[in-house]
DNA sequence: GAAGAGGAGGTTC
DNA sequence: GAACCTCCTCTTC
């Protein structure tokens, strides 16, 4: 009959997938050092878990247990631990009622538990061990089962206070009301999605044979308790601290003589790691997944900075629209926002557009210490509005227009449909990489100069001007990419001429062998 | 001879 | 129909 203790630092090792989610680094080898930050970060947001002991037993109904009591102090019964004290089963009813019942959730069950509220049956921690020194493991045919259910619940966000509040309780004071103005709406999709919802991970272990690995129950008992102990003074029951039991048995190495074990050593880590391309490739299409609405956030956050400068400087939110006065202001403006030297009007005298123009080495002979910075800046401000100006204006018909594209992303996903006002915009229609315009791969080989640096390469960055170093590996990787293994250089550099006509790349003002020059907005 | 330019028809989505 | 792919001829470097 199972019951539902706070899990006192201790986690099944059976479902490696669950554990590892929810794996306490501070339980690794200088883990307990954690970032003071962090410590108080994850007490903000703080694990609910449950552990839920349900001994196969026609015995267990017998069982009065009070683990709450033993366990949990009082004021903390409504915080962080949850006891599910389920009803009282008969031997019988026990034994006619299947597992699946009770926790068909389990992993080798595999439906959906009932919430932390449901009941179920409890025992006595004393009866427990008295239990476990009556059968001899691991030749008892009842063995108990632990299943831990963790909720990664939003407890630091769920308090009365404004989500702003809470989250800027994680700050330096003087950041928390910049932060409270500036990430109330970010913090809020957070709540409205991720953090607003209970995330349950359980799994099930046999008790039987994890306890036979101890000497004796009472070896078990003690640790229990001295970890329970150490979990009072900060009645916190999930702190990094906790885990008492589970370092214990990390740091006994007994196991590995007794099933002749090695170590396992991750040294290879630092180390070159090959990936089958199908794998890398699922690999991205869920870094994609993962990183994209945290990549949104950051946009529309970038947005929000852009035009509050603006509306401060009296400025476009497009830089090629400055001004001479406005370039001077914005880069006043900037570097005190940095800590930068006071910038040279006389090195700066010039209009938006010819600063957008400017490469980073142009900035930096400008303004030696701070002209990446700037550069740098300047960028995010061309991305900034050209996501928001292509998306409510640009047309590729238009590429007079002054608007600027950010292709945010050299991802090899993207897609350019002609349905879509804007075509140097990401997207994640369709899976896979076969589907990418020649422009938008050979823009991604330029963003990697460590890796296809020897074969293609920028020559003018802020102009688009690229160079095609060796054609055939080029015309090898694009044919890869598309696969066409038939793909040659005279091919490809056809479908880059048909570029030409549609505006997205042109032939340098002196023509060079294999060199081409993206077109604005296609150089962004 | 390699690369560029461009016409024309085919293929894939 | 768009975006190439493929083949071709001619030109340029």
């Amino acid at each position: 009959m199972p019951q539902t203790v706070p899990s006192a630092g201790f986690t099944p090792p059976c479902d490696y997938t669950n554990y590892a989610d929810n794996f306490d680094l501070s339980l690794l080898p200088g883990g307990e050092q954690l970032d003071p930050s962090l410590s108080q970060s994850f007490d903000k947001v703080q694990p609910k878990i449950y552990t839920t002991f349900y001994p196969n037993s026609p015995q267990q109904d017998d069982f009065r247990p009070d683990f709450q009591t033993l366990l949990v102090p009082d004021d903390e019964k409504s915080q962080n631990s949850y006891l599910e004290v389920p009803p009282i089963l008969s031997p019988n009813s026990y034994r006619q009622s299947s597992e699946a019942n009770f926790y068909p959730s389990s992993p080798e069950l595999s439906l959906y538990t009932p919430s932390p509220s449901s009941h179920y049956s409890q025992s006595p921690v004393d009866d427990f061990f008295h239990y476990v020194k009556k059968e001899p493991y691991p030749s008892s045919p009842y063995s108990y089962r632990v299943k831990e259910e963790n909720f990664l619940s939003p407890c630091g966000f769920s308090s009365p206070t404004s989500p702003a509040t809470s989250y800027s309780s994680l700050s330096s004071p003087e950041q928390i009301n910049i932060q409270q103005a500036e990430n109330s709406d970010v913090l809020e999709l957070l709540e409205n999605t991720v953090l607003d919802k209970q995330i349950k991970q359980e799994s099930t272990v046999d008790f039987g044979n994890l306890l036979s690995s101890f000497q004796d129950s009472e070896s078990l008992r003690r640790l229990l308790e001295d970890d329970f102990k150490e979990s009072q003074p900060e009645a916190e029951v999930s702190k990094p601290k906790d885990h008492q039991l589970l370092r214990e048995v990390l740091r006994d190495t007994s196991f590995q003589k007794k099933f002749n074990i090695r170590p396992i050593d991750f040294g290879f880590i630092g180390g070159e790691i090959k990936m089958e391309e199908p794998d890398e490739s699922a690999q991205r299409e869920l870094m994609r997944e993962n990183i994209e609405p945290v990549f949104n956030l950051a946009i529309e956050q970038m947005k929000k900075d852009v035009d509050t400068t603006c509306t401060a400087l009296g400025i476009s939110p497009d830089p090629t629209q400055w001004s001479a006065a406005d370039v001077l202001s914005w880069l006043q403006w900037t570097s005190r926002q940095f800590g930068l030297a006071e910038p040279l009007p006389e090195q700066w005298e010039m209009n938006g557009s010819s600063l957008a123009a400017l490469s980073e080495e142009d900035f930096t002979r400008r303004s030696p210490q701070g002209g990446m910075i700037l550069h740098a800046q300047l960028e995010i401000w061309k991305a900034a509005y050209s996501e928001e100006d292509l998306s409510m204006k640009w047309q590729p018909e238009t590429t007079s227009s002054n608007a600027s594209s950010g292709d945010m992303s050299d991802d090899d996903d993207e897609e350019a449909s002609s349905s879509q006002a804007d075509p140097t915009r990401p997207t994640t229609s369709r899976a896979g990489g076969s589907h990418i315009h020649l422009w938008q791969f050979l823009k991604e080989l330029l963003a990697s100069p460590q890796t296809h640096g020897s074969c293609i390469r920028w020559l003018d960055r802020s102009k688009g001007i690229f160079k095609i170093e060796d054609s055939v590996k080029v015309a090898r990787l694009w044919g890869k990419r598309k696969n066409r293994p038939a793909m040659n250089y005279d091919k490809l550099s056809r479908s880059i001429r048909q570029y030409y006509k549609k505006g997205i790349m042109k032939k340098t003002e002196r023509s060079q062998r294999l060199v081409y020059q993206f077109c604005h907005p296609y150089n962004l």
